[in-house]
DNA sequence: ACGAGGTGTGAGAGCGTTCTCACCACGCCC
DNA sequence: GGGCGTGGTGAGAACGCTCTCACACCTCGT
């Protein structure tokens, strides 16, 4: 039964100290078990405690340690379907794992369009967060801006677009491609395509970047006919494979830039009666659940995600203990491919 | 050029007061643009917190206030693929829209596992937050509980197991599922399964219920070997899709009890050589965007997902203003039929 | 000309914590 | 037996804001 009277006043430090009697220096001592209390104290105010159900008040706390214990992952993207990732997905699993036993709290925030990155930079610049965790993708989000010039700790999951000094985290994406390029051309393939993330977004250039050196490295420069924009998601993976095909006949392989638009292009070669890996062989990126259970299971570059959500933590907390004095680096990861069947 | 000093000071509203040549009272007044004070007043004091890049310190404002202007929306799920569900990504968009152009911010809150349940309902019980969205699928969950104890106001996303007096929002599940079953008997339909959710969901079991009530109203009960239990993912929709097939060959039609469901259920019966709907009537549920754009597109129940968010919101706002003091009802939108080319 | 009513302003008391001191009682060593 | 650390405690000043008052000033109506 719930009672609709109004809402009952909650104890203050106040009022378990009487309870328990003792000063409210003793029960704030007893909260934060600070050595120097004595055992009958700590006791008495325990029991006082519980017998109010007290729980202290962080707004009035934080005023005074100026701590708020809580992080935000901060996401800045228009296009809701980033929550569809299975790779952002990932991060927040880590992240909160990743501060499971640390007093640090995780919230999310998420912006899109104008309005809701300047309400969101509101909100950290008002001091509801100790510091930012940001994923911010494309070119044109003046989020990273906002953030970075704000006196709170921020770091960014993934390298920022300028040559911004703010500390990052990011896998090493270049290399990566790189990596499952030369795998395809030591396979012995010479029409070797790629679809590619959008190409307004650092991540979708690297591993292009990466595709392109990986061929010019072989002697073999990259036509611009061979690449295929997608947009990261099952469906744009489709769409791209759909068009190099038509375009390149006789290609022999094919780079995806990520494990969802690989699972679309998988389908769209399969639809179109070319045997994978015999007559195109295909890598992806990021290695996602779904590429070790689609059918054949994908050939792929992994990005050692808990290194990185550790990385972006550590390089968080080391900026918060400093006081914001300490200048964090950045961290780059290196990928390993992942051999399946697909390529 | 970012300097790495120990952070600015950030400065306070007594300062603006003094460089304003006014008092704090004044400065506050502005601030919260309250009607009584003079012009000069006020452009003296937009000024100096201009110069100053005066932000207002919201610990300090909530500790005497007893508003954060922040609600939370918590999602308890230990599986985090909920996040890919485009059905959770609506919900959010829904809420932060609500929410612009309200003093209102919004954070997420993820729980999975008990641990992170409980650290997520010390920080609501600490005052972080003025109100609670909560999504709580499963029926083991403890965090209703756990949320309803606390004095913060709170209001769920779907009906609660139990017959808990807690305010909430829903869709007619029942209602839906019934009429996109009748759908199916209305074409002449006879062997019709259904793919359900989780059966550990209400929203699963509801859509069960919805179908049972159908054919029990045609004088045609399920029997059990026509109910394939899914898991809401378009894998597990394909899975048991495929379960279905195998022990009722004859079926000639299927409501899936979600739209990514009924893509790998579709892709499961073109691979089975069954044509939709000439063979095999197909109907799903969520109105899903992938839902217009499959082959063939899917005939499904919309839910009305603008009134339920804002249901949301009103009733937790609602409770919010009253201090607590007024019980809210709660709210069960009707769903419609869309038929498109499947069914 | 004088009080009534409004309008702008500032002084100051909180809000519920933490944290620095100062204090008191010990037991200890020389 | 008188300083001297030392462990336990409480008084009280912050923290940065809001909000209630009281006060000064300015119209008005009479």
């Amino acid at each position: 039964m719930t009672t609709t009277g109004p809402r009952p006043p909650t104890p203050t430090l106040e009022q378990v100290a009487a309870l328990a009697g003792v000063s409210r220096a003793t029960v704030s001592r007893v909260i934060n078990d600070s050595p120097r209390v004595s055992p009958e104290a700590r006791d008495a105010v325990h029991a006082a405690v519980e017998a109010l159900r007290y729980v202290p008040n962080r707004m009035a706390r934080s005023l005074v340690t100026r701590r708020t214990d809580t992080i935000a992952l901060v996401l800045s993207e228009s296009n809701t379907q980033i929550f569809a990732d299975p790779f952002f997905a990932r991060i927040v699993r880590g992240l909160s794992a990743r501060l499971a036993d640390t007093e640090q709290n995780l919230v999310l925030l998420a912006a899109r369009g104008r309005r809701e990155q300047e309400k969101v930079a509101r909100y950290v610049r008002q001091g509801h967060v100790d510091g930012v965790i940001l994923i911010s993708l494309h070119r044109d989000d003046l989020l990273p801006d906002l953030l970075a010039r704000s006196p709170v700790p921020l770091v960014l999951s993934g390298r920022p677009f300028d040559g911004r000094p703010v500390p990052y985290v990011d896998a090493d994406n270049v290399g990566g491609a790189r990596a499952a390029t030369s795998h395809l051309l030591r396979l012995g393939r010479s029409r070797i395509g790629t679809v590619s993330g959008p190409l307004d977004m650092v991540v979708g250039l690297d591993r292009l970047t990466g595709y392109r050196a990986a061929l010019a490295a072989a002697g073999a420069p990259a036509s611009p006919e061979l690449v295929a924009e997608g947009d990261f998601t099952e469906a744009g993976g489709s769409r791209a494979m759909t068009r190099l095909l038509g375009d390149v006949p006789d290609l022999d392989a094919v780079f995806v830039a990520s494990d969802p638009m690989a699972v679309g292009a998988l389908r769209v070669l399969r639809a179109a009666g070319r045997r994978v890996p015999e007559d195109v062989a295909v890598v992806g990126f990021d290695d996602a659940e779904v590429a070790a259970t689609c059918d054949p299971p994908l050939t792929t570059v992994a990005q050692p995600l808990d290194e990185m959500t550790g990385g972006l933590v550590d390089l968080l907390l080391e900026q918060i203990g400093s006081g914001g004095s300490a200048a964090a680096g950045s961290r780059v990861c290196g990928t390993a491919l992942v051999r399946r069947a697909s390529a």
